[in-house]
DNA sequence: CTGGGGACGGGGCCC
DNA sequence: TGGGCCCCGTCCCCA
């Protein structure tokens, strides 16, 4: 049985660079979906254009900002528009190099994404010809509170301090809707992103390496919790007894056998066991016969 | 069979 | 963008 127990099986395969993987950084593991530019809630007023029917600034990340036509990012409005696409209108003259890999207006329908919080970041912009692109429109009418100068993510409301975050956070939205699969070359399981299965290819080529005994690890601070068991060293000590452990977790673990109330409760005859591991273990012992 | 400790994998968050 | 750290969770093993 595996220990990795979050690995995401998805139907169909795709297999990465594991060159790029192992030695290089990912500079564009996203997928297409996630090739948006998470903006921030308060735009600047200068970012809305002046008059209708300006002629398209130079493309820059501001001036999409700036001048993206809300509705035709709704997907509804997308399909039920008439008159020629603006998406297929871009993408009839993509400028060289740029072009996503999958159309961006599918990118944006499978996503279902609110508008504003996903703009295309390597695609002629859409303009609108209305010019009613004041900041306010801009937001439109799925903005949600948010505190000044913070980031918040539209789907889920979730606060975040710092423009990275929020993208980060984003792209866990992207994997929920439009799952990727990356193979591990070594024992064939599925990631949703390349940077998921750079962190499990890891466990395989094990680069943390114990000077004590040698064993490998994934991660340098799996290799320090071992070197613990080298070197007894225990710094996380019980505050109801004088017991000590070298993981914190295990700690954790060890304070629910202080703890009074027992979380997991069995269903057929509610004898309670502190760790969810015992309820499965107590449940499959056949406490629990099925119907 | 149960309780608990040891070890470790993976994702999220912060810097 | 990557590393460090934390948290959650799991499996293995032993008493």
């Amino acid at each position: 049985m595996p220990r990795s127990f979050l690995v995401k099986t998805h139907p169909g395969h795709r297999v990465p660079n594991y060159g790029r993987l192992e030695t290089q950084r990912e500079t564009d593991g996203t997928c297409a979906a996630c090739r948006g530019l998470v903006v921030p809630l308060l735009l600047p007023d200068k970012a809305a254009p002046s008059t209708p029917g300006d002629p398209a600034p130079p493309w820059d990340c501001a001036s999409v900002i700036a001048r993206i036509s809300l509705p035709l990012l709704r997907n509804e409005e997308a399909q039920g528009a008439s008159g020629p696409d603006p998406l297929e209108v871009n993408r009839a003259e993509p400028r060289a190099g740029w072009a996503p890999s999958v159309p961006l207006k599918d990118s944006l329908n499978h996503l279902n994404l609110p508008p504003l919080l996903v703009l295309p970041v390597r695609w002629p912009p859409i303009l609108s010809t209305d010019g009613d692109q004041a900041p306010d429109r801009l937001l439109g009418a799925e903005q949600v509170p948010h505190p000044l100068g913070g980031f918040q993510c539209f789907r889920c409301l979730k606060p975040y301090h710092t423009l990275a975050g929020l993208a980060r956070h984003r792209q866990l939205h992207c994997q929920e809707q439009a799952p990727r699969c990356f193979t591990c070359k070594y024992c064939d399981r599925e990631y949703a992103s390349p940077g998921a299965l750079k962190m499990h290819v890891r466990t395989h080529t094990l680069p943390c390496v114990c000077t004590f005994c040698g064993k490998a690890f994934s991660r340098p601070w799996l290799l320090q919790g071992h070197i613990r068991t080298h070197t007894g060293e225990k710094p996380y000590a019980c505050s109801h007894c004088s017991r000590a452990f070298a993981d914190r977790s295990n700690l954790r673990a060890h304070l629910q056998t202080h703890s009074d109330t027992k979380k997991y409760q069995c269903k057929s005859c509610a004898k309670a066991f502190s760790r969810m591991s015992l309820l499965v273990r107590h449940e499959e012992s056949g406490c629990c016969p099925g119907p």
